[in-house]
DNA sequence: TTATTAATCCGAAACGTTTCGGATCGCTTT
DNA sequence: AAAGCGATCCGAAACGTTTCGGATTAATAA
């Protein structure tokens, strides 16, 4: 443990003209700038970042809360998501300290952690269009940054997906090569990316001059290969008609649709197209898939960075207005969609 | 933030008897202490744990550093063991920090971390025999609590299940029911825990008055379905005879087995028995195989308290010696398993 | 020559704790 | 009456930074 004291000694030069020099100030004269650097890495000198804090008031912590019992889907995403943080934050020397909290204790651990002043800022995710939590940080003045946009007007940092051109492409592509009746497999309808993406399923449908059906929307909580499975069977065996299509909210909504299909004898791409959004988790390659999956795409991994980033420069002053990043899904045309077959 | 000054200077009592009354020392007056408690709750104080680490040299941190492959299996085994990990360090008012980092950087990782010395402790997952990164903190005297035995004789706390006993167990179980070709399909043949169950499957074997078959063991780095079905096929359609009975490393090894079986026409139990351990992941539930499988069960998240107490008592400086704990896992027969057709 | 200025450097205070080494006071022993 | 003791309390230093407000020196401008 070497200190600014250490180097400070070693160089008969005070501790303030030390700790200059190592953070770059202007008042050093640049030839005892790098005898102290040179003796910095001598003695492998290490900041301490606990006396830092105490007068900066930066830690060098940012969090996130999960709830435990892993919300939206699954573990396999939640690691994703996690890794990707770690790495990024490293990279600004920020350590990740990950919360998880029983569900309806989230807002109470927000609370103690506001108030041990612990941490430089939170990401938060899966944004609801109220979102407590959003409004309690922003209440407190402590930094986050949103995955996914809050209905609220909050004055932080924002980073999504476009779900709704999103959507709305997916929906074009179908409709295109024919298809009249096509059904939506999505996520919790009270999220934000769930509300966007079934505006643009409707808006789409009324530009094809269709019905909206609503027997041919599903929702749930969870979105698992299971909500696929159950709904697009649900929807294939009810009295009326077929959907001849599908939209999916992610590739294990897909999969599971798949399964059904199967079961019911039907072929994908010949009696059903199926389309998913691809976060590229990867357990479920949309190109392994068989036929391969139609896919709007926007890797869960790709969307770390940005969020660190905007949390960073939140955390440095920056302004909030121009901390917003949106991120364009590329479309993708594989062999699960095809014309619709006019026996229908 | 209210700051131990500010109770002292509104109760007119020195910050010196503050922080004492509030840390329970024996020479601050009972009524005085009530005073002061019930001013902190008032004033709603939160210790600074950045100022207490200056002096004490703890920092309420612990670590744990992960391979950005994930090593041995997938990711929601991972997710189940960093959220235990996290909720148990928040008992003890400790944050867990999550490191991710590039497989062939971990040690450098673990140094940087080191030398920055931020943390209290960490905790490190499927030793290996001899294993850099416990070598590495123990010689810098950092505490860290281990999972899996390491061979190498360090002064560190261990948690592990009795993997020798557990596989002797599900031998027993098969050898006396009348199996003589049993296969092993395990882990990465380096890992402790491996080793462990592999010199059990001998010893049964001996025990039995069985010769050692190398084509019935199997290994692999990812202990995934598809390590299972690939090796379960292969050892029945080689030239020589087919296994009786499969024992597995994991369910997710298993459930490959089940589909492998499945696939060559084959009956569990009826033709072949299988037996796998059981993490208890809540994405694989052994109860809700078909046919319900037979394991030896020790769930992962029971793993995250005993660690997170041992390297707690670890810091707080208890002897090591007195710091191991072995979990026993219990065996469940179940339907995966049955007398074998004396038609072999 | 003297006043300005730019370039370098530094002392001391501050951040919020913990802890060492007493100090005070009233009682009990000798 | 002096000494000793237990129960309470406290001042000041220390932990390792950053930063405010100068101080010093030499060069430049008046």
């Amino acid at each position: 443990m070497t200190t600014l004291k250490d180097i400070s000694r070693k160089l008969s030069i005070s501790v303030t003209t030390v700790s200059r020099a190592l953070n770059g100030y202007s008042d050093v004269n640049e030839e005892t700038r790098k005898r102290i650097h040179k003796a910095a890495v001598e003695l492998n000198y290490r900041p301490n970042q606990f006396a830092r804090k105490l007068v900066t008031g930066r830690s060098g912590l940012a969090a996130m809360v999960l709830p435990d019992d892993f919300g939206i889907t699954t573990r396999a995403i939640w690691f994703e998501i996690l890794a990707g943080l770690s790495v990024e934050f490293a990279k600004h020397d920020i350590d990740f300290v990950l919360k998880v909290s029983p569900t309806d204790q989230i807002v109470n651990t927000y609370q103690r952690l506001i108030e041990r002043n612990a941490m430089d800022g939170f990401v938060v995710i899966a944004a609801l269009p109220k979102d407590e939590r959003v409004s309690l940080l922003a209440r407190n003045d402590v930094p986050l940054v949103l995955h996914g946009r809050s209905e609220q007007v909050v004055e932080c940092p924002v980073f999504d997906i476009n779900n709704y051109e999103m959507m709305l492409q997916s929906m074009q592509h179908l409709l295109g090569i024919g298809h009249k009746r096509i059904a939506f497999i999505g996520g919790p309808a009270n999220h934000g990316f769930m509300i966007d993406r079934t505006r643009a399923y409707r808006a789409a449908l009324a530009g094809g001059g269709l019905p909206f059906n609503p027997d041919y929307i599903a929702c749930g909580e969870r979105m698992t290969e299971e909500l696929g499975m159950v709904n697009s069977i649900r929807m294939c065996s009810s009295g009326g008609e077929a959907p001849t299509a599908f939209v999916c909210g992610n590739t294990m909504i897909a999969k599971g649709i798949y399964s059904a299909m199967q079961v019911l004898g039907r072929n994908i791409p010949e009696d059903v197209s199926v389309v998913a959004h691809d976060d590229a988790l990867p357990e479920y390659r949309a190109v392994d898939f068989r036929p391969a999956l139609t896919v709007t795409r926007a890797p869960l991994r790709d969307s770390s960075r940005p969020l660190v980033d905007l949390l960073v420069r939140r955390i440095r002053g920056e302004a909030v207005e121009s901390l917003t990043e949106i991120q364009q899904a590329e479309f993708l045309v594989r062999a699960s969609t095809s014309a619709v077959k006019s026996i229908a």
